[in-house]
DNA sequence: CTCCAGGGATGAT
DNA sequence: ATCATCCATGGA
């Protein structure tokens, strides 16, 4: 296995893999086996170079959206504490570009579930529905398409501990199988309109839709909300809020984080998760620090 | 054991 | 328009 190499500052690789916005990147050896799309792909980083192998340099280039300026991105979040401290531990997660389906489908599963467990669900649908391809000494499945899903039995679905989400799941795996959905044509569409088309599919609500947006669709304004941001925001923004309806919420998100109000979303998000801060063994004991409201 | 999780759909106020 | 319930499953 010979490792082709990319110049590259300001990414942090294991952050990047492990922030909840993809679920199927393993450790292995030095770096991270998992597949882009249907290549299996080896990558590991190492000062100012990215190493890889199994996919073209512009394969990768794309994947780790590595034309994204951090520095610009970072310098149009908000100044209020919170933000400050989450672009901090967060410098070089990058939010990457999965394929629609692939990500359209992981959120669907994604519902009441543990960053760990939707890491299981994706694993169970991998090796039960993909195609295995040899990497580094090693394996890996790449994610079964809409028709192939959309073929599988419910109770198919359900022994890969989907639950109630199965039926959502192949659901929507007929409307893109079938035809009635095209998720590519879906990307002309003003950031409104494609909510609204992806609020359209089984199991997906503004959430999962807000995620499909901001890791498949690169709407890097798309704000998804959900319990761990909703007590960030409560905590650190609307501190001794009564009467905070999440359509106050909603409009809060959307007009104060600006333009790359995705990446102040997981930056938030994953600072939070990796910090216990907010976590239920730690509920209240971020009193101080909180941000000033907008 | 209990509690909760990157929610959504449905039906009742 | 907001609110309550139910939905499966497993990690912590």
């Amino acid at each position: 296995m010979k490792l082709s190499r990319i110049r590259v500052a300001d990414l942090d690789l294991e952050k990047t893999l492990n922030c909840g916005q993809v679920f199927h990147w393993e450790k292995h050896g030095r770096g991270f086996v998992g597949a882009i799309g249907d290549e299996a792909v080896y990558v590991e980083h190492r000062v100012e170079t990215l190493k890889f192998f199994g996919a073209s340099a512009q394969t990768i280039r794309n994947y780790f959206a590595l034309d994204h300026s951090l520095g610009q991105i970072c310098a149009s979040f908000p100044n209020d504490a919170s933000m400050i401290a989450a672009r901090e531990f967060c410098r070089g997660l990058r939010i990457v570009r999965q394929p629609k389906w692939e990500c359209l489908a992981t959120f669907i599963c994604s519902s009441m579930k543990q960053v760990a467990h939707i890491r299981q669900i994706s694993h169970a649908l991998r090796k039960r529905f993909g195609l295995r391809k040899e990497i580094a000494d090693t394996n890996v499945w790449t994610f079964p398409s809409a028709e192939v899903l959309a073929d599988a039995t419910e109770s198919e679905l359900r022994n890969c501990a989907l639950g109630y989400r199965a039926r959502n799941l192949r659901a929507t795996a007929g409307l893109i199988a079938g035809s009635d959905v095209h998720l590519e044509a879906l990307s002309v569409f003003p950031d409104d309109e494609l909510r609204a088309r992806l609020c359209e599919l089984p199991g997906v609500g503004a959430k999962v839709a807000n995620c499909v947006m901001l890791f498949a669709y690169e709407r890097l304004r798309a704000f998804p909300i959900d319990v761990w941001i909703e007590r960030v925001l409560r905590t650190m923004y609307f501190p001794r809020g009564r009467k905070v309806t999440p359509r106050r919420l909603r409009e809060f998100c959307d007009s104060y984080f600006g333009a790359h109000g995705g990446y102040a979303q997981q930056y938030l998000f994953h600072h939070a998760r990796q910090t216990r801060l907010l976590g239920r063994h730690a509920r209240g004991m971020v009193a101080n620090g909180a941000a000033r409201r907008a």
